[in-house]
DNA sequence: CGACAATTTCGATCGGCGTCGTACAATGGA
DNA sequence: TCCATTGTACGACGCCGATCGAAATTGTCG
């Protein structure tokens, strides 16, 4: 068989598709903001697996999935593993200070 | 009879009760972020009935408590009326930027 | 005092979302 | 080839929250 790409294709908003609104409800919830803190301090990107974080790993892919489809995160894939990083530049260039503000925040 | 202040007593976290998350909750439902951004445009107080909504008033009660309880918005009672206004000064000073580029957001 | 206006409180409903467990798919090595 | 690893898909469950209507509270005005 030929290598069809398998995988579910992730789909990805473009930049113009992200709404603020989406942002804010992927961003208000304990878990993603974990997850986006700690992509943000990583600064590169980080496999599922790699991220510390207090549920299943269904529940990962579950909140990675609503965080792509927010615009939050992309995803690469490699192999088995999949690889999320911050989609920091898109973010800024819309809603400037946002993410900067979030991540500032002491608690 | 002495005056009782019979009305609830309005309840606000002091700047360093005010949590990010609670914040992005707050905001994270299109008909408090209407009204965030009604306050935000009118940069003044606004009563409750000042406010264009979709819902009923109960409902603008409910999400006003929310956005009290976050941290948000303030209230100040006069009469029967209530005026509300952001906390934009304690927010910035918090998460610098974040109502900036919630509000700067084109959608 | 009595009627009206502005909001809150209460109770109820209803949908959505976070969570898990299990089963499944894909990749890469022993 | 077989298996371990990595992540996804699916179904189920429970809870929180958004919404409404009706009743209650408070203040103002005639």
């Amino acid at each position: 068989m030929a290598k069809t790409a398998a995988l579910p294709p992730i789909v990805h908003p473009a930049q113009d598709e992200i709404t603020v609104e989406g942002v804010l409800r992927a961003l208000a919830d304990p878990v993603r903001l974990g997850i986006v803190r700690q992509l943000a301090a990583a600064d590169r990107e980080l496999a599922c697996g790699a991220l510390t974080v207090p549920v299943t790993k269904s529940t990962i892919t579950h909140h990675l999935s609503i965080l792509r489809q927010a615009g939050v995160v992309t995803g690469r894939q490699e192999g088995t593993t999949r690889f999320n990083s911050l989609r920091r530049n898109d973010l800024d260039a819309l809603f400037p200070g946002l993410l900067d503000g979030v991540l500032a925040a002491p608690r």
